[in-house]
DNA sequence: GTCTATAAGACGATAGAC
DNA sequence: GTCTATCGTCTTATAGAC
């Protein structure tokens, strides 16, 4: 980062940018093994060459990506107050991933590839930070069920359902279109699908007074 | 299939399946790109050429894998009986899918490759089956919820709760296990996840009786 | 910084002896 | 059926002119 914090690496670096930007799309679409330097640079628009005069090897291209992804995510780890309203808290959570899986579809399915690979190029860090964030979030959850005020549920099975059915509509984007017979899903979808999550995990914690039949 | 219902292809022919088990290992662990023919010879203990004289090419053995892959998928999706008890069919659902990726969790992270990568290999027949398995349970969810018998819940949004969350614990092995700081899942915690999982989605739909304050 | 040309090696596949 | 040796191609990476 320079003094005003914008990170030096893409600091007025046209060509850099535009590489980057060609090897997401590659690395998403077919991972690393079957990502072509030669598809990202014509994609980019220059030359094999250029490519690896901005960045040393294939593997340093990606590591520049997954950068990327990282920090998208930590940014998004907000910490959580156990003070606050159960309901609230769980709503927003259910909501940032949600607005995440949405606006960083590719960065969503690059980091799917990763752990689905056993996380080859995760940093310990990030791995850390995600494990120290999901303990501090199942401790919570576990207070709030001491203190009555959700009903009893493993907060770590919790936690996986809500990551898991964010994370599928967008690792799984093939099936879920082949199941809504779309070609792409909608912002309203989105919308739909957090509505809908958010009402579920208020039920599984008895947080939503059960609506009278109609 | 012979007369007995055993794989024709398999009958007594030990090299073949030997390089099938070794196949299968790869191509779940590196996905087909990253898959390198030389190590399925070697962990078969064959020379790479053998590998060709059963399997004509990288694609062939790629398939012979993914068609034992389908086989297990097929079997599992049993007809629902719309008559039935709700609380029962959604709970042997959940029981038959976290089952299914514990006993064969090889084959639940290569289909989970293939539907990441958009299932370019996957057939046609099963992306059908697959999503007319799906509109036949959300079409029978919906007529329970008419008749009361549930509480209102979007069909398909239930559906991806349980996909998403069963597949999660096979694909996300590594960040699962990091999460419980364990190096293998055992039996008892695919039983624990799967009595979690069905009385969170006997909750949803308001099938479980709300315990009263301990 | 940008480009052309090419090196160096890995990979899937095959030929042909046994 | 099994093996050794090798082919042709693809891919990453580099050398060196401009």
């Amino acid at each position: 980062m320079d003094s005003r914090g914008r990170r030096i690496t893409t600091l007025g670096n046209h060509r850099r940018e535009q590489i980057l930007r060609s090897a997401e799309k590659e690395f998403e679409q077919l991972g690393f093994a079957g990502a072509r330097m030669q598809r990202i640079a014509d994609n980019a628009g220059v030359p094999k060459s250029n490519v690896h005069y901005y960045f040393a090897s294939k593997e340093a291209l990606y590591d520049a990506v997954l950068s990327n992804v990282v920090d998208l995510w930590n940014a998004a780890l907000a910490p959580i107050d156990p003070e606050a309203d159960p309901a609230s808290v769980l709503e927003d959570y259910v909501r940032m991933k949600v607005e995440l899986t949405r606006r960083y579809p590719a960065a969503t399915r690059i980091f799917a590839r990763e752990v689905l690979n056993g996380w080859p190029f995760l940093s310990e860090r990030l791995k850390r930070e995600t494990r120290e964030w999901a303990e501090a979030l199942a401790a919570d959850i576990e207070t709030w069920i001491r203190q009555e005020r959700i009903l009893p549920v493993d907060p770590r099975h919790l936690i996986f359902v809500i990551w898991a059915t964010t994370q599928h509509y967008a690792e799984s984007d093939a099936q879920v279109r082949s199941i809504y017979r779309k070609r792409r899903l909608s912002r309203a979808d989105h919308d739909r699908l957090a509505d809908s999550l958010v009402s579920m995990v208020h039920r599984i914690c008895g947080l939503e007074p059960t609506p009278a039949p109609v």
